[in-house]
DNA sequence: AAGCTCTCCTGATGGC
DNA sequence: TGCCATCAGGAGAGCT
């Protein structure tokens, strides 16, 4: 389940063993992880071939490393179970190896994507005049850019009519926060998660965004430590669980503020966790006349 | 037309 | 023991 920290992790790790090299050879082993490359897998790995790969780049969950002489990227998402490592070239393929990339180089070591549920993917896309891949042009920027705009995201709040977990896992609105960050963040906040947006204060959603910042940051500072070996990420098993969450997956556990068992609703074929002392349902609003 | 629901996928787990 | 249902969930297609 990776959300911002660990595709930031990954994005590391891309940085140091991958940028810089060229491409050698593609190997696509199952379709479904280059379905949103439309012209397909052959079309794939012909157009990564000879070309050399620059700086890793991020936006929220998503990950891209452009092609030199070429105004293309290959973007990544890593969507539930995928992975990226750089193993030997001889390591034995992963049961769930679903693309090769083999370098130029005699470093030795090649690129794999790695996905049980191939939920995520590799494509090939043009870039925007931002040197963003266009098919990411409608992803907001993340919390962690330098650039996001956090006046405009609280008006955007106001301006919505949903509720505040469904807003953080907008990644049109902002980019990185998945199910798991989004219920740490909301538990920091003291914040239920189906409290309507419309009614957050200007000082409210200001908390609430610094709180989505600590929680991230925090995972970083623990899943960044892992990235200066040979693998890229491991995800799942790089001590993504050792993480201490405060609510998520703690259903019936007391909350770590005030001891109240916490509780977990389904939401959204997935599961909302959250304290019921801390974090009180609003009241039901009341249909405009 | 913004907001919401559905669907894709595989493996672990639990009930009977 | 075996079989079926459930759950995990990011994001885009498609619906209202």
């Amino acid at each position: 389940m990776p959300e911002l920290p660990e595709v930031e992790v990954v994005r590391r790790g891309l940085q140091r063993w991958v940028s810089g090299r060229t491409i050698a050879e593609v190997e696509v082993l199952h379709p479904r992880a280059v379905r949103r490359h439309p012209a397909g897998a052959g079309d794939f790995a012909a157009r990564l071939k000879g070309h050399s790969v620059g700086i890793a780049r991020r936006r929220g969950k998503y990950l891209w490393l452009p092609l030199a002489d070429t105004d293309t990227s290959i973007l990544g998402h890593l969507g539930m179970s995928g992975q990226l490592l750089v193993q030997p070239e001889d390591a034995a393929d992963e049961k769930h190896l679903r693309i090769r990339i083999r370098f130029d180089d005699r470093l030795g070591t090649e690129l794999r994507f790695v996905d049980q549920r191939t939920f995520g993917g590799l494509s090939l896309h043009d870039n925007t005049p931002e040197g963003l891949p266009d098919a990411i042009a409608h992803i907001a920027r993340d919390p962690l850019d330098p650039a996001f705009d956090d006046a405009a995201f609280h008006v955007a709040l106001r301006l919505r009519r949903t509720t505040v977990k469904r807003a953080l896992l907008d990644q049109s609105l902002i980019s990185g926060v998945g199910n798991i960050y989004a219920d740490e963040a909301l538990w920091r906040a003291r914040l239920h998660f189906e409290r309507p947006t419309a009614t957050l204060t200007r000082p409210r959603s200001a908390e609430l965004l610094s709180h989505v910042r600590d929680v991230m940051n925090a995972a970083l500072a623990v899943g960044g430590t892992s990235f200066d070996s040979l693998y890229v990420n491991v995800n799942g098993e790089s001590g993504y669980f050792d993480r201490s969450l405060d609510a998520y997956g703690r259903e019936d556990e007391p909350c770590r503020r005030c001891g109240t068992p916490m509780r977990r609703r389904p939401w959204m074929n997935r599961s909302s966790y959250f304290c019921p002392r801390c974090q009180r349902a609003p009241r039901p609003s009341r249909t405009s006349s």
